[in-house]
RNA sequence: CGGGCAAUAGCGCAGGUGGUUAGCGUACAAGUCUGGGGGACUUGGGGUCGCCAGUUCGAGUCUGGCUUGCCCGACCA
């Protein structure tokens, strides 16, 4: 049979879009830029929804849900948010058959509704701090799409809260952005550089963004999460002021952040290879196949063998399944979920049955190593537990091998390949560099090599001296600049 | 939203200058043999050729429009 996934050396944005497709992750749909989200797909992004929503309830927010048309006129009290979002906004402008006196527009994002709500909600000190949550798909309308990473419509979560002063909001802006660096490190394993945008790239309407980005298998930035401080400028477009615990009124600070179904293409292009799929075993929906293999003469025995082997493994709590499938060969199901992304596959056949084995393979190094069938629960959960660190580490050691520090506009041009430089063939990564923080100098790269500021990485901030590896003037911050999704 | 390419069976493709029952591989179904890395044979089912118009006696094939996708730019989670 052919090979279904290209190669990444050949293609690496087919590659994906074939891990995608063949992995059954997702479809394309009737409908320009918006895609079906398949069973597997959604069973992954709702393992990510599940662990971030538990460690959202455990930092105190509550789930809450509003509609999702907006009024345009709300979108227009913010004038940065409204100038941000115009250009991607669906409208509504006819209802029940008739033409709408006030259109509205599919929600890009909720700030505005839901601060029109807080207006109703939030009147003493008392009311404070007010922590919600939504789960829902907001619809941007986008010039150009990919599967999973940008899509007119997508699901995602958006936090939104309201606090008594500044510096509670941007604790609860930092510790989200914790959350999500917790959670997208350990959870789905890719790591991440947590930082503060320039203000170029930050949230229309926000005072300050900060971001969890991480690198692609081919060198490429990919935005995880945002966290944004609002500041008083919702609370002011919106008019929610509050009686201070001094008997003063003053208007609320706020925040909001989230997390999109972008993150499942996070981890696809973070972990997978050429034979497929690879996923975490947090991610997985199931996190051991059992393949089978007999003859027709040993047939029953290996079945029994192997449903025994299941039901110790389920015993243990570990999500196991038996693919009994009688049509299709050992070999073509070893391949198959590979390509499924399943971390762990146990093979069961007669030589392994008649020496109370069983043989684990793991599907990040293929490596084999029979295992006695007694010790099969707690040496799977080993396994998968070791493959959870091993996926974080291997995405990790990548990442900060193509992290390197640049410290004038030559070598910058020469890293991502500007025109003329003859490294038209070079991918980049992340360039580590001294910035002025001039929005000039962010442009003029970005003209030259395509690469972005991503952020400047919270860490490193101290002690910052020199020149900007743009144009020469005093730095002010370190700033991590590469192409991006 | 501009430029380029594409759309024929689930998937991958072939179908010179228009010609009547649209093919091949693979997958699918049934059966037999198989089974430790995408098995073999036999038989069988499956298509309004992306959509809408037009040219023509006749359109998968030519023309126009539209839709969707991919690549390259401009804009963005």
């Amino acid at each position: 049979m052919a090979e279904k996934i290209t190669p990444r050396e050949t293609d690496y944005s087919q590659w994906y879009i074939d891990i995608v497709l063949n992995a059954k992750l997702a479809d394309y749909s009737p409908v320009k830029g918006c895609m079906v989200i398949r069973p597997r797909g959604y069973a992954i992004w709702e393992r990510i929804q599940a662990e971030f929503d538990r460690r959202f309830k455990e930092t105190g927010h509550s789930n809450a849900y509003f509609p999702m048309l907006i009024p345009m006129s709300f979108l227009q009290k913010e004038a940065e948010h409204v100038e941000g979002f115009a250009p991607e906004l669906a409208v509504v402008t006819y209802g029940g058959g008739e033409k709408l006196e006030e259109p509205y527009c599919i929600r890009p994002t909720s700030e505005t509704i839901i601060w029109s709500m807080y207006k109703e909600w939030i009147h003493s000190w008392r009311d404070l701090p007010l922590l919600i949550n939504q789960w829902a798909n907001v619809v941007r309308w986008e010039k150009r799409t990919r599967l999973f990473l940008r899509t007119s419509e997508f699901l995602w979560q958006e936090g939104h809260t309201a606090h008594e002063t500044e510096a509670e909001a941007i604790e609860e802006t930092l510790r989200m952005l914790e959350v999500y660096r917790d959670v997208v490190e350990r959870y789905l394993c890719v790591p991440v550089v947590p930082g503060v945008k320039s203000e170029t790239e930050k949230f229309a309407g926000a005072v300050r963004t900060y971001t969890i980005e991480s690198m692609m298998q081919d060198r490429k930035a990919l935005q995880a999460g945002t966290s944004h401080f609002l500041g008083q400028n919702f609370a002011k477009a919106f008019d929610v002021k509050y009686q201070t615990r001094d008997g003063g009124l003053d208007y609320v600070w706020a925040t909001s952040w989230g997390i999109s179904t972008r993150l499942v293409g996070a981890v696809i292009m973070t972990h997978s290879d050429d034979k497929g799929l690879v996923l975490p075993p947090t991610l997985s929906p199931e996190e051991v196949v059992i393949v089978p293999i007999y003859k027709n003469d040993s047939k029953a025995s290996v079945l029994q063998y192997a449903d025994k082997v299941l039901a110790m493994l389920k015993e243990a709590g570990i999500r196991a399944i038996l693919d009994s499938d009688d049509s299709s060969s050992p070999g073509w199901k070893f391949a198959e979920w590979e390509l499924k992304g399943t971390p762990l596959r146990i093979e069961i056949g007669p030589r392994d049955m008649a020496a109370g084995k069983v043989m684990l393979v793991r599907r990040d190094t293929a490596e084999k190593t029979p295992v006695a069938v007694d010790t099969v629960a707690a040496t799977s959960r080993q396994t998968l537990s070791e493959i959870q660190t091993a996926l974080f580490e291997r995405a990790r050691k990548f990442r900060d091998e193509n992290t390197v520090q640049i410290d004038t506009l030559p070598e910058m041009l020469e890293f991502f390949g500007a025109e003329g430089t003859g490294t038209a063939d070079a991918h980049g990564g992340f360039a580590s560099a001294l910035w002025c923080g001039s929005a000039e100098c962010e442009a003029d790269l970005k003209a030259k090599t395509k690469a972005t500021l991503r952020c400047m990485p919270l860490n490193q901030q101290e002690n910052i001296s020199g020149r900007c590896a743009l144009c020469g003037a005093p730095a002010k911050h370190r700033a991590i600049f590469a192409r991006n999704y």
